[in-house]
DNA sequence: GTGTGTGCAAAAGGTTTGCAAGAAA
DNA sequence: TTTCTTGCAAACCTTTTGCACACAC
């Protein structure tokens, strides 16, 4: 279980400064056992759940984006009207339960290493992100 | 070359009424050689731009989603703030180039046969869908 | 004190909806 | 004439922005 002083640490040596709201935001984020998939809106919520205090919005989307920019957030491909955040910033591949809108992680090994035989852009792959897609058998395809 | 009359017979014995504004846009999305990726946006200035005729945005939409119900298009995973359809519906993955954020169709046949060992959801896979995301080399990662 | 961060409200951008008028069957 | 489709405008939702105030250093 993380402590306070370090989320302190984290953030004065990613040039964030340790305000209380950040550092609320860890708490949320980071003080858990599993990874956790969110929306901003999922994380508001969770921070007014957990926290008798309120973050504003536009703070909580502020903190999100720096975080993902120093690399402690990733954000995940799927087609949403909602940006998905992953706490777990490893390279891994992701399901998507369709019948309840839920990402489960799929670690790297969980699926035979991908072989691009041919890569017709010439230029250099960055990341290759699979996402799987799973419902129920008797579920209606969309 | 596809013709008009395949458009309607299409539209017809999907239940669609072909429609003047349903025509058009069959015309501009399938009487193409090559896989058309775009968004709704792209269409719509795609449309003003090849026919003299506007058809309005929530028409646009509309045959959009009507289409991708009846499985003429496949909407693409993607992390973007605009939704982006393909008129390529077999089997296959994409390359995104974060230069131009240009969208490349990635022939099934590319890409090794993708085992997933542990599917620890329980339930049945829908879809794979590969992401592989390239960039020029000197370009700065995100 | 200086510079950064916060919070509010407004604006922006994409998408959906309600409804009246129009077109297809 | 009945039903489906169109088009407009308004509504909606997520995300971004501007700016005054507050906080960290």
């Amino acid at each position: 279980m993380s402590k306070n002083s370090e989320f302190i640490d984290k953030l004065r040596s990613s040039g964030l400064r340790p305000t209380k709201q950040r550092l609320k935001i860890c708490e949320v984020l980071f003080n858990r056992d599993k990874t956790f998939h969110f929306t901003i809106n999922d994380l508001s919520k969770n921070i007014s759940e957990k926290l008798d205090q309120k973050i504003s919005l536009a703070t909580v989307y502020n903190t999100v984006h720096a975080f993902k920019n120093k690399g402690y957030l990733k954000e995940i491909s799927i087609n949403s009207s909602e940006s998905y955040f992953d706490t777990n910033t490893t390279h891994h591949h992701h399901f998507l339960d369709e019948d309840t809108n839920e990402l489960i992680d799929c670690e790297n090994d969980a699926i035979e290493n991908i072989n691009v035989k041919k890569n017709f852009t010439g230029k250099k792959i960055k990341s290759i992100e699979v996402l799987i897609k799973v419902a129920s058998d008797n579920q209606n395809q969309k």
